[in-house]
DNA sequence: TTTAGGG
DNA sequence: CCCTAAA
């Protein structure tokens, strides 16, 4: 374990003695929330794209062929009616009820007999996968008729090829990935702790002088006591790795100016920032030096962006009405009491990403480019999301009936996702409008509709401002980008699945997406207590690194929050108390704990007090 | 980047 | 959990 600099007091040496936090900030003067109203920025983060020409022939051979498949259990079937997309159904059925061998970590939950879903349906996530990828709409924004006529077909492509690689990847390649997280509960049932290497034991409140040692003696602190690291790793932080396709040109933010970076920077979340900068990373190709104008000199190239976040955290939940109605089941008939649900999923749906191209491209290199950024994008490494009621279900080892998933499951409840290995992205396929009541309608369809992609209309308005989209998102003010890079929705009222993009109004909702909750196991509200009592409520940095180090899901911030909420809890009647409950004892130290260290702090802000006047 | 606190 | 002022 490294230190990157010397905390405050000594940084580890805290470890021995416990070192006196610093001064409590609660008595800092904070201003009461001016939010500034430059909130409103939220520009899209995007990926440029561009893949080979290759790609297509395959996509275009294999438009005129649906795919019908069926693998292991799951059979599926594809009906392709016509050319639409959306008349293209799979059917899953599955058989959800294994024999539980899977031990249950949480007593409340031992009823469901937890075991893994049936693999077929589970499609475990790949191990580089994100699981806090939300499920964000794709669309390609464009508002000329002829384009959606592509984009249908093209979806019908992409589609074959998301199935195919599901069968491939999902099905079959990760079948036998266990996240870590799984593989501790069925161990264990409860989070394995790791011991720390250090000989020395900590002695809680160690540093507890003369007079307090009444106080001291009056809590049950366990004297020694191994640190323990909460073993819990996660692959949240797990970068996007972009396949480096042979001709593809990704140029992201190659244009963008220093402001309009440092601008982006500070509107987007940090999580968001660094996924943007690892893109850049692979995305920015390190030969080309036209790459930044090429846009406006080299028709044939042509960009993809990506919004990796387009929903916020707000709106996933009317997002997944999107989900639930391009991807639901259909319940078992009634009088099948067995334990098999049926699927028929409408639709997946892909990341969002944009296109540029010149209006002198033809419109057979506008497909071929959709169609590349769409394999490029969905590339290999593809695993299907499932929603339930607005959430996703990460844990692939949890069952249907716990994830509400069942018979009775209301048609609007489960949505499928595809996703891509983006970290922060999962792909939704755009679905042209359906003649049926489900479609989602992203497209504009109006000429009135703004045009972001102007180059894309060949017959619309001259586009002297057919900068880059990076150029754009350089100049431009935030929300303006918001607004620009936005589809409007649908003039049609009834049209409720375009929620996000008639929130045009709610600032940043490109980026925000609110993390799954993931309670707090009773082993890590163990490990935290245990951190907290030698370390100090406080220091949250160090508590992270002694305890949950290796959890990269638990930020310091997050565990300063279950803290917070921990001495909450404990102070409040076991009846008012919700979730998992936490062992009395554990509350009863977090009690002591808090109000030894409160003390502490009221003390050492006295004598900082004291030391202060002395030096008037 | 961390802390502290409000939402 | 999120957001963000302050340090």
């Amino acid at each position: 374990m490294v230190l990157k600099k010397t905390i405050y007091n000594g940084g580890f040496h805290g470890l021995l003695a416990p070192v006196i936090p610093k001064a409590p900030r609660s008595l800092r003067k904070r201003r009461i929330h001016n939010k500034s109203s430059e909130d409103g920025e939220t520009c899209a983060f995007e990926l440029l794209a561009a893949a080979a020409d290759k790609l297509l022939q395959e996509q275009e051979s294999e438009s005129s062929t649906s795919s019908t498949g069926s693998k292991g259990k799951e059979q599926i079937n594809i009906h392709e009616e016509g050319a639409k997309v959306e008349q293209l159904e799979v059917k899953v059925n599955v058989n959800p009820v294994i024999p539980g061998h899977h031990e249950s970590a949480s007593g409340a939950e031992s009823e469901f007999d937890a075991q893994p879903i049936n693999p077929d349906l589970s499609l475990k996530e790949l191990p580089h996968s994100d699981d806090d990828s939300g499920s964000d709409h794709a669309s390609i924004v464009t508002n000329s008729d002829f384009i959606k006529n592509i984009n249908t077909s093209l979806n019908i492509e992409a589609i074959e090829n998301k199935l195919h690689s599901i069968y491939n990847v999902s099905f079959g390649d990760n079948r036998d990935e266990v996240c870590p997280k799984a593989v501790q509960k069925q161990s264990g049932g409860l989070t394995s702790l790791k011991t720390y290497k250090r000989k020395d034991r900590l002695k809680p409140y160690a540093h507890m002088n003369e007079s307090n040692k009444s106080y001291t003696s009056s809590v049950s602190l366990p004297f020694y006591k191994d640190r323990g690291n909460v073993n819990i790793r996660d692959d949240d932080e797990k970068y996007f790795r972009y396949n480096n396709h042979s001709n593809t040109r990704l140029r992201a933010f190659g244009s963008r100016s220093r402001a309009g970076y440092r601008r982006m920077r500070k509107m987007m979340p940090s999580r968001y920032w660094k996924m943007v900068r690892k893109l850049k990373e692979y995305a920015l190709p390190k030969n080309t030096n036209e790459g930044i104008n090429s846009f406006c000199h080299r028709r044939k190239n042509i960009y993809f962006r990506e919004w990796f976040q387009a929903n916020a955290a707000t709106k996933r939940r009317k997002l997944c009405r999107h989900s639930s109605k391009n991807a639901y089941i259909k319940e078992a008939n009634s009088e099948s009491k067995s334990n098999l649900v049926k699927f028929s999923i409408k639709s997946f749906k892909v990341p969002e990403f944009y296109v540029e191209i010149p209006e002198t491209a033809t419109v057979g290199s506008l497909k071929r480019s959709v169609m590349e950024a769409v394999k490029a994008i969905l590339h290999g490494k593809l695993h299907v999301g499932v929603v339930v009621q607005g959430q996703k279900v990460r844990d692939d080892n949890t069952t249907l009936r716990q994830s509400g998933i069942s018979q009775n499951c209301n048609l609007e409840t489960l949505g499928f996702t595809l996703e891509s290995s983006l970290p922060e992205a999962s792909t939704f396929l755009k679905r042209e409008e359906t003649p049926s009541c489900d479609t989602q309608q992203w497209l504009p369809r109006g000429p009135s509709r703004p045009v972001h992609v102007t180059s894309l209309n060949n017959h619309l308005e001259k586009n002297e401002e057919s900068t880059t989209f990076a150029a754009e998102v350089a100049t431009q003010e935030p929300v303006e980008d918001s607004k620009a890079l936005v589809l409007v929705p649908p003039p049609n009222p009834e049209v409720l699945s375009v929620v996000p993009l008639s929130e045009k109004s709610n600032k940043r909702y490109e980026f925000s997406q609110r993390r799954t909750r993931r309670p707090f196991s009773v082993s890590e509200v163990e490990a935290l207590v245990e951190a907290v009592e030698t370390l100090g409520a406080g220091r949250w940095r160090d508590v992270k690194m002694r305890a949950f180090d290796e959890a990269n899901h638990r930020t310091y911030v997050d565990l300063k929050d279950k803290w917070k909420t921990l001495v909450h809890t404990a102070s409040i009647s076991p009846q008012q108390r919700r979730g998992e409950p936490v062992p009395q004892d554990l509350l009863d130290r977090v009690l002591a704990a808090h109000s030894y260290w409160s003390q502490y702090q009221t003390k050492q802000s006295m004598k900082n007090q004291k030391s202060l006047e002395a030096q008037m």
